[in-house]
DNA sequence: AATGAATGAGGGTTCATTCAT
DNA sequence: GATGAATGAACCCTCATTCAT
């Protein structure tokens, strides 16, 4: 396993100058790569996506990839971990903020939007290709997800516990209601489109908590 | 070109009824292998599904396919094609019944929930899987899901100008953020879960006409 | 074996009337088949031409081919019978004539040239796919080849014996040195070219003359 | 494009005498593939040599064969450009030395023929496949082959100018002649036969001089 | 750390031919 | 005489992956 150690890595460099004092390089052909596979695999598809492809647009040879990537499925599993991650750590920060839950909710709802749309390539993978990893990758992947989703849901549980939102739909079910339009973004938003992300994420974010209104 | 004269009798048998004289059976391979197809598209992935696989499960040999398809993306078209025809008929049929507008927004908007489930594996292939068609074929099916779309748009525009629904967000908005939730049941909808077709319809409906009061 | 009995009449039918007395049909069908596939064998070649394209090109289907004839190859070895017939028919009647063996020769050359040109497709086939044939049936045509170069070659022994042509250069490779100038017809003559078959016949027909010269 | 750098070396190893420092093996693969597949293109027709024949023939797999040609096509144009390169130096190099008109054309004519026969595996290939190249591929074909063709007619133009040869007879039209003989080689010319190329050459050579005679 | 030649399995597709009707 | 659904074998090509260098 080549990549257990500098898997972390990949997307920043903390701010350090190459002038920094002896720190290991960061890899940019593996940055490279991994950058280069998310376009292609969100422009055309993973399975349409030849490695060959891939290590071209990085400037690079099929044995420098393999070098540093098990396999192109696991590729294609650099993105989902990094997506999962981000998500994750941004709605910790929301729903740990001070203040009343419809506020947190709205918030969390709104920044979820902006942050797919930031990072639309990433997330149309994930959302289009999750079926093409391997069984066991994509048990993993689930259950991560999964867990994302009950945070959200028991922030809506909070909600419906203290009288602020209505009791009468499933809080699981809300969460897929709207986490419907969260993974549908990628079909449809283009960014030169009327709307900002901004605009888009409060619009929806207003929509979530008028329907929960009791 | 085999096809032009048999493709339309996929769905109906041209309103014999039974005890007709042309009894004999509408192309039974073609339907199989149709439906076939169907099944291990959605369950595996278009990609990930080979044509020997689906001829095999059909019973027939691949030289019978190609008689009756074009290619392995015609398959897919046809799914295509037989999803938005029962769509669009559907929405038609509750857009211009009588009665106030916000019970057919709602009476449509379950609907298309309760149908999408009872056809989940056709819905999953065509939320999945609209990447791997021909550009062209593509485009055909992107203007008439837009035309569909439209059709929802109008419908909540009517809403807006009489003053049932608010109206300070867009419409297509509106028509984005609901289908989202439909095109995510794929995902997550289970035959065997808590809740059933018509449940999860009224929920989501119920979710959308609240969202939209002013 | 259903071609024996009507082979012959593929490409005249006598200028009878179609109110003649009690004939048999002309076989419209196996006529319209043997056209079309020499135009799309000359067109795009043997191998490139699909039956299913003959036959729509003949406007019936596969059933009514393979009723007239055995095989996709029977039908190039019929382009080859019908062209060998007509070479070797108006071979022997130049052949035969009266007159000088100088005469004699110039003008079967003459003839070949004109007549190749006249059915250049024929020949375009016969020139380039004769290795697609059966090795058998590619033996008998040969074999009727050699026996029509023989026939081209005595005639101009003729000439070698009596003195009127040139001695030195063996009368086989005189034959081969001409018909390769005849097969080569099929690559550059153009129809809307600057000289007719018949002039560029009277042309062939003396460089091979002034060649022969003692 | 994994070609570029390595096609030009097929004929040639780079001047490099054996015994150099750079002493391995210049694509012995490479130079397999290409032997076979000219030798079966030859024997059997392009169309009737299978991707598998050639590849089991040179001893190694397809993806081997894909490696070094970007498909079966661009076997048979690899062929094609050593034949015209091949044809178009030696022309160049009898037109332009010195000595009277005829004695270069008589020198070119029979050098044709000697060269032909002794590359005659490629030279079957060139004058009965090419209507199988692509379109695209098949004019550039063509348009070297037209070069070759008038440097050949200009020749023959300059002896007319001179009155060495006569002139009641198109240049183009002589050149087409005598090509035909060329082309021909391939269909009747067995090297056990009674003569050898140069004597086949020289026949031919006196045989195109003595009609030009004025 | 990186190369790129070679593998080998599998993919989609074509097509001449057959045969029950 | 004629149909056209179905066969089955072959075909060209792609691609992720390996490994000697």
């Amino acid at each position: 396993m080549a990549r257990g150690d500098v898997r972390d890595r990949t997307m920043d460099d903390g701010g350090r100058g190459p002038g920094g004092a002896g720190e290991r390089r960061e890899e940019p052909v593996r940055r490279r790569l991994l950058a280069e596979a998310t376009r292609l695999f969100a422009a055309k598809g993973f399975e349409n996506t030849s490695v060959q492809e891939i290590v071209s647009a990085a400037g690079v040879t099929k044995g420098a990839m393999y070098h540093y990537f098990d396999s192109k499925d696991d590729l294609l599993h650099e993105v989902y971990a990094r997506v999962l991650r981000l998500q994750t750590d941004r709605l910790d920060r929301f729903a740990d903020a001070p203040g009343p839950v419809a506020d947190r909710v709205r918030a969390a709802a709104a920044d979820v939007i902006v942050t797919t749309i930031e990072n639309l390539d990433d997330f149309k993978i994930f959302f289009r290709s999750m079926h093409q990893l391997a069984p066991e990758t994509q048990r993993s992947v689930r259950a991560e997800r999964r867990r994302y989703h009950e945070r959200f849901r028991d922030l809506i549980g909070e909600g419906r516990r203290t009288g602020v939102f209505r009791d009468d739909v499933p809080a699981d079910l809300v969460v897929d209601y709207f986490f419907g339009s969260v993974h549908h973004l990628g079909t449809w938003f283009r960014p030169d489109g009327a709307l900002s992300a901004r605009e888009i994420g409060d619009h929806f974010a207003g929509l979530l908590l008028a329907s929960l209104r009791p």
